[in-house]
DNA sequence: AATAATTTGTTGCTTTTGCAACAGAAAAAG
DNA sequence: CTTTTTCTGTTGCAAAAGCAACAAATTATT
């Protein structure tokens, strides 16, 4: 099975193949899409980077996912079974590309490249979405805060192949990535630094162990 | 896209139509299989319930999925990324059917009934899996215990379309699987009872609100 | 360049959770 | 049927995490 289903040249080569498909811009902060309705949607991130956000009713917010360059997001990942909100929010400016299908195996109606080789290569694109997943439940399982900032800092760690990475998004954000308080979060990491396990300046990270 | 897959009438036509897939036995407590080394499988139980268990370094054990008739797990769901054990044990008397795939997408070279059907429905397959897993990481981002403990019993009410039910694991397990202390899930248990939100005996729970 | 908004870093206090330990109940094994 | 094992229910205490609040730093906006 290739793991390596190659998103750019797939957006590359048939992006235009189908005019169902509809590229969208936004700017910082804007709403791409909810996932409240069923919509038949499948959407591509272009560029930019973006999150699939929670709110709950207590007011706590979690980011579900994040997304980057080439990520795929929708509902077709997501059958929703909450009643919460569930919004996929610009981080930055961002471009997306969304396709309504009407049934996702199948090829479209109008028989072009572009949704033949999505429906061929969609199995291959939602085992990625489990991996990722599957990487969140780990951490999500890890009892205390400072095991699941040592476990999410050695997945960017082993993405980037090196010791020394940036985070993706703020530490503000991260603390609902990991689902906890960030204050609580920050005594954490400043004891992750006097016990000499991680150096830290802004919010760039080097793992000094192993 | 039909999300009612039917996997009991799938095994029913199909299950004998491949020589390449095994049949197996397990008594409660054995190791069905693990997810340490890369092997090419995808197990479907047939009778009995399971678990995908994980133990850490620190010796926890956290259950990362339960499984019951017809569910279907392996490695294609899973890309092992961590170094801990990941192992699927029989929780009580198991019969899985073990297919060992070359291409998942592809027939197989005797090109059989059940792994062209198969090949078909999986991208299904999968999305069932997807759904299973947000909902375990929407449990999981709950902050507090008494919230994950309300997050799955409204799981389950709601899957059994009844507001009592009996839980299809121990007190104990619930506690792996929720990633929280036994004992504080208990008191947890006993202030849900004492605020009147449950009613509950042995492993019957009531739900009193709504 | 000046102002506004957001993020970072910190702390004291409170609440929640985890840990350890044990007795009784229930279930499994012999 | 008896013994052994596992599970349930409980508690006191310790540790971890959450909450609230604020100043300083950084980043956006006008």
């Amino acid at each position: 099975m290739n793991v390596n289903f190659d998103m750019k040249s797939f957006i590359n080569n048939f992006e235009n193949s189908c005019h169902k498909v509809q590229k969208k811009s936004f700017s910082k902060n804007e709403v791409i899409t909810s996932y409240i309705q069923k919509r038949n949607q499948l959407c591509i991130l272009t560029s930019g980077n973006a999150d699939l956000v929670r709110y709950d009713l207590n007011g706590n917010r979690t980011i579900v996912e994040h997304f980057s360059q080439y990520d795929a997001f929708g509902e077709v990942f997501y059958a929703v079974t909450t009643n919460n909100e569930l919004l996929v929010e610009a981080r930055e400016k961002c471009e997306v590309l969304f396709y309504i299908y009407d049934d996702i195996r199948n090829k479209c109606r109008n028989n072009c490249k572009f949704h033949q080789m999505l429906a061929e290569d969609l199995p291959e694109l939602i085992l990625n979405k489990v991996t990722d997943l599957n990487m969140r439940i780990e951490l999500l399982t890890k009892r205390s805060i400072r095991d699941k900032l040592l476990g999410y800092f050695n997945l960017v760690s082993s993405r980037y192949l090196s010791k020394s990475f940036s985070l993706p998004f703020s530490l503000t954000d991260l603390a609902d990535y990991l689902s906890v308080d960030r204050s609580a979060m920050m005594r954490e990491l400043k004891l992750l630094k006097e016990d000499g396990f991680i150096d830290k300046t802004g919010n760039k990270i080097t793992l000094l162990y192993e």
